[in-house]
DNA sequence: GCGACAG
DNA sequence: ATCTTGTCGC
């Protein structure tokens, strides 16, 4: 489990110079073992901001049933910058996932994994600190430019930044807007949209990113 | 200088 | 992210 540490406590600037001293860590190519349960990890707010409440829900991989679950709340102490979204909500969800019992064997975050000005995205970092496999899942885009995306679950299209191809731009469900998949660490693109759509059944986001989303922005009352 | 800008 | 009801369409 190779992690990485570094302080949470900086500033927008500092927090800069750590992105540009990690990202030559991330690993853009498989390197995971079988994928038994999968974990999707989202933050909401509370108290007009002052209280950041992470959430991680682990689902067996196969069946997509919920097998575990944690939420941890934490004074939010880092502002919301384009590009530094995982020093304000990683702190949170490092203590919800310290809270789990069942250990998932991929992560799929909200928001970008190299889909980012400095390839380390909220995905990509989380997946270094921790030392798991993750996949980034954004609902809109960071960076990057592409074309169209076919209307028919599945498809999907290369999401560019000049010559290199940082993500992919992906069909869920027909008829609705594309997802923007992007590889955190120790994952490729190709299993990571395979592992997305694995995850995904009627809806546009993939059953992680429900249940997770649903935990750490639904009622007060869930897990408090 | 003028936009763009994950959650 | 969050504030918020109804409404258009498959």
């Amino acid at each position: 489990m190779s992690n990485v540490d570094h302080p949470w406590n900086v500033t927008p600037r500092q927090a800069v110079e750590i992105q540009q001293s990690l990202r030559g860590l991330i690993e853009r190519e498989d390197r995971l073992g079988p994928v038994r349960r999968i974990a999707g990890v989202d933050v909401g707010f509370e108290d007009e901001g002052r209280t950041t409440r992470a959430a991680v829900a682990v689902l067996d991989a196969r069946s997509l049933e919920l097998v575990d679950c944690a939420i941890a709340r934490r004074p939010t102490r880092f502002p919301y910058v384009p590009g530094l979204l995982s020093f304000r909500e990683i702190p949170a969800i490092l203590d919800a996932l310290a809270r789990l019992r069942t250990a998932p064997d991929l992560l799929l975050c909200d928001g970008q994994g190299i889909a980012h000005p400095r390839r380390l995205g909220i995905a990509s970092h989380l997946g270094l600190v921790v030392g798991l496999p993750s996949i980034g899942v954004g609902k809109t885009r960071l960076c990057g430019t592409h074309g169209r995306v076919p209307e028919r679950k599945g498809a999907w299209t290369p999401l560019r930044d000049g010559e290199e191809i940082i993500g992919a731009v992906l069909r869920t469900r027909a008829g609705v807007k594309p997802l923007y998949v992007s590889i955190g660490h120790r994952i490729g693109l190709d299993t990571a949209i395979e592992q997305v759509l694995r995850a995904t059944t009627r809806y546009r986001l993939p059953e992680t990113t429900r249940w997770a989303h649903r935990l750490a922005s639904g009622p007060a009352a869930a897990g408090a």
